[in-house]
DNA sequence: AAGGCTGCTAAGCGCTTGCTCACCCTCCGG
DNA sequence: CCGGAGGGTGAGCAAGCGCTTAGCAGCCTT
């Protein structure tokens, strides 16, 4: 199991939890409910791959689903905090959308494993933990949205649907997380710059104009 | 538990589906996939929907999984179909990638329960039964490339990534089917007007292109 | 009326699940 | 040298799982 895709990049991921055996069963859980889905998923899968016994799973976390809230609140920090860092940045708006569409793009292919856990078990966390989790994704819809919204005002784009063109690129984001592969031809970065070139056409601005 | 969705629209869905017993088992197994997820959902869970007793199941299929593979068939052909039929229509490619778009992304949303499992449980299939429909998907990007090309070559689209914009044209429909929600704002034919469009752009042909 | 086929159920088998519990290391201040 | 706390294990419990089997009602054919 290579989980090289987790530990590149010039940010350690999941530094925030501790001690060290909570982080590495969180990262085992991460691994197998990726590859399995959650459900699918066993308590002894995810403590075998920690090099643990299951029972140790329980000393630092309650049940499974909070392993799952653990990830998925972690992940959707991030997620908001890569979108609401480019709609506040400077630039103009076709700037910052290019640079939040890249970026956001970026994290769900090189961190495929944890943005598909992230996105697609959303239904699996128990009804007080979804609630927090999506009202995070109502601020992400927010922030692209802003985005749009001002490249509206300043005349930059042509979107006739600004909250239906904000659901389609988050969408469009969301769901390289599903297909992307580390095996594949394309790297997490020609896939950003690729979807960033999309998003500008989507909303009908010049290319050129996303060189703030 | 509502399922007016996938009994109004003109054609009778699972209508290949026989005897009677059969086709409500697999309409039960339908939703409960859509709802828990394959994993989570019972075999007591389908043949209680359909009002039988669990052993019930095991006389029109041999196994749970068995049920899950004939609705990915189904719903693959069908999907397949519908993808088929506007790429070798007559008219512009950009008529065709409208048609294209426009008719998938309203099966998506009509039918988003069943699209749901069709697109999102692809990972429980057995392994034979799996390459069986990732051939069925093969030919949908196929098809969905085809019209970029003719697109391309006809000088109607500007594309300088045709594999890579076939990849997101239809992410973006497929994703639909984890979003789309009946009791939102929008009627699946409004969304597959709005994807139309959307698409229509990112593939940089004028949206008067597309009237044949 | 008899016989057999079809579609279904009640009961339950063998197994796996999430999770618990009694116990045991190792470290560390006094 | 001790005692307790924190981190770990092996064994196992109750519940629920996919699936099987024995048996039975209703209907079609003869």
């Amino acid at each position: 199991m290579d989980s090289a895709e987790e530990t590149t990049g010039g940010y350690r991921p999941w530094s925030e939890v501790t001690p060290d055996a909570a982080r590495r069963l969180l990262v085992a859980a991460v691994e197998a409910f990726a590859e399995r889905g959650y459900h699918a998923t066993t308590t002894r899968d995810i403590a075998g791959r920690a090099g643990m016994s299951p029972a140790a799973l329980y000393i630092h976390y309650k049940t499974k689903e909070e392993l799952l809230h653990r990830i998925s609140r972690i992940g959707h920090d991030k997620a908001l905090e890569i979108l609401e860092t480019a709609a506040s940045g400077p630039g103009s708006a076709a700037g910052r959308l290019d640079a939040a569409v890249r970026s956001f793009v970026l994290w769900h292919a090189a961190h495929h494993t944890t943005a598909r856990v992230v996105q697609y078990e959303l239904d699996a966390l128990a009804p007080e933990h979804r609630s927090e989790i999506v009202e995070l994704r109502r601020r992400s819809d927010a922030a692209v949205r802003r985005i749009l919204a001002d490249g509206v005002a300043a005349g930059e784009f042509d979107v006739p649907d600004v909250p239906g063109t904000t659901l389609a690129v988050l969408s469009l984001c969301i769901d390289v997380a599903r297909w992307f592969n580390t095996a594949g031809r394309r790297t997490p970065e020609e896939v950003g710059a690729l979807y960033a070139d999309l998003v500008l056409r989507m909303v009908g601005a010049a290319p050129e104009a996303a060189q703030k």
